[in-house]
DNA sequence: CTTAGTGTCATAGACACATATGACAGTAAG
DNA sequence: CTTACTGTCATATGTGTCTATGACACTAAG
């Protein structure tokens, strides 16, 4: 469990300890019920206070993400909280509108744009598939 | 020039505004010497305060990539040469990983995510053309 | 029991972001 | 000149982020 934190993106560093989290439990690299790095710990890692910790594991047990008991641990949770597929479509389409905006501004054409967003498919789905072959 | 704002990204929006116009400036899409909107109707269009617009493009100008004159506009700086295409290319990557990912954690197949993108790139395009036939 | 590790709660302060609003100065067109 | 646009500066307010710190409760190991 690898969480790399950029100060300079200006994204609180909070969210960005909860997206990633969000990520590796989405990828496999987080399995369901698995211990997280404990608070304190982990604060001292990334080199942050531990409420920074604290506010991220609080946001993503209130999304359902993981499981805090006190005095063992953070744990994943067992299934990702189902958001109906209405809520969820408008989540991506946020990003995938981010990407569309900056593919126009760099002049990409939409052929090379389409094609670029397979090739990261790909790219992105053997590195999922490495990562649970490295996990036994 | 189109800007999109994500206002729940935690990003801050000034941060947002910068980054697209060097964008745009990078690749060609503003050429040197063109002007860029004026702050109060940029903010109005936006819905931000006009003192977000004027803060980035304070931070665009000490940054060297825009040119201000008092009572005329801004303007887009001289030296700003395109950028090369493996530049943008890595620029657009991160974006595009970012849908990628987001798409993975929302459980979105492979084939729904890009028919998505496909609508994305639609709906966009068609924004771009209303704003285009606004303007004349 | 004690000890150490865990999550949690509360308080306070410093700073950044965004807002609202007013005022001033430069530029251009009438 | 007036008018309308432009950028700029200043002040104030509310919210969020991050920090520092102390304290408490739960759990497990000795």
């Amino acid at each position: 469990m690898l969480i790399q934190l950029n100060f300079k993106s200006g994204k609180p560093v909070y969210l960005q300890v909860v997206d990633q989290i969000k990520s590796a439990a989405a990828s496999g690299v987080l399995k369901p019920g698995e211990a997280l790095p404990s608070i304190r710990p982990l604060a001292e890692e990334l080199r942050v206070n531990r409420n920074t910790i604290a506010k991220a594991y609080a946001e993503l047990e209130s999304q359902g993400v993981i499981e805090s008991r006190h005095g063992k641990g953070c744990f994943l949770a067992d299934n990702h909280s189902p958001l109906k597929k209405e809520i969820r479509r408008k989540m991506l389409i946020e990003e995938i509108d981010q990407a569309v905006v900056q593919a126009h501004n760099l002049q990409f054409s939409r052929e090379e744009f389409l094609a670029l967003v397979n090739e990261r498919c790909d790219t992105l789905e053997e590195k999922r598939n490495q990562h649970r072959g490295g996990q036994s």
